[in-house]
DNA sequence: GCCGTACTACGATGGGTATCGTACAAGCGT
DNA sequence: ACGCTTGTACGATACCCATCGTAGTACGGC
């Protein structure tokens, strides 16, 4: 039983609530900024342990927390798993070409030979 | 004499060091952007004087300093004033479409009901 | 030469946050 | 039922950083 029910269910911010600030910081950190285009690169959905990341399964969590609680990415549990997808349509509606224009500059970035 | 010369030289950092992880931190703070909106709808370079944020002289210092080592902007002295202007051209061949993203993301958040 | 304006440098401080380890919870498969 | 996989919670830590105040430097004007 434990408590009876724990719906295991996960607060997003609505559209409304979601800031510029937010979402740029939230990109700001290269780890994040990593999950994010993965998650941009792959249309479907993908489990928090799809991703290969370079910190501990703690800070990984933490950094999908601040991915969700910012509005970028929406997390559902399947099962064990947690999917995590990108809200495109939200933040197309809020800062149209934002993300895009993100994306497009990491792969920029990515593709500079100073990628050291 | 003091020295014999201060040419009063300013650091920036190359087009080529310029890091994407950078300008976006530098553009998640508020009181930055809304230099950078500022400094992107006047034509002009602009003085840090002419500014009125909601902080003091010294951490408005901190804020432009931050702004000019992330490559956001550039700086010159003019006399006793410092002149500011956004690296546009920088910007626009590093991070393609960058720039314009956030300031049209920044003016639809300014415009949103929720402006509280 | 002096003063005022514009900006800077330095130190202090407080809050945020990225990181970790360990211990735990939730669900699936056998 | 048991354990494995997956992810969470909590506490600790250390660093970054936004903020301030005060003292100081640079330059232009009087």
């Amino acid at each position: 039983m434990t408590t009876a029910a724990t719906p295991r269910s996960l607060e997003h911010p609505t559209r409304a609530e979601i800031r510029l600030e937010g979402v740029l910081h939230a990109l700001a950190d290269p780890v994040r900024l990593q999950v994010v285009r993965e998650l941009a690169a792959a249309e479907d959905e993908l489990s928090c342990s799809y991703f290969d990341l370079p910190v501990t399964k703690s800070t990984t969590t933490h950094h999908f927390r601040v991915l969700r609680e910012s509005g970028v990415i929406r997390q559902t549990y399947r099962g064990t798993a947690k999917m995590n997808g990108i809200r495109r349509d939200d933040l197309e509606a809020l800062f149209p070409g934002l993300l895009a224009g993100v994306l497009a500059a990491a792969d920029a970035e990515a593709a500079r030979p100073s990628g050291t």
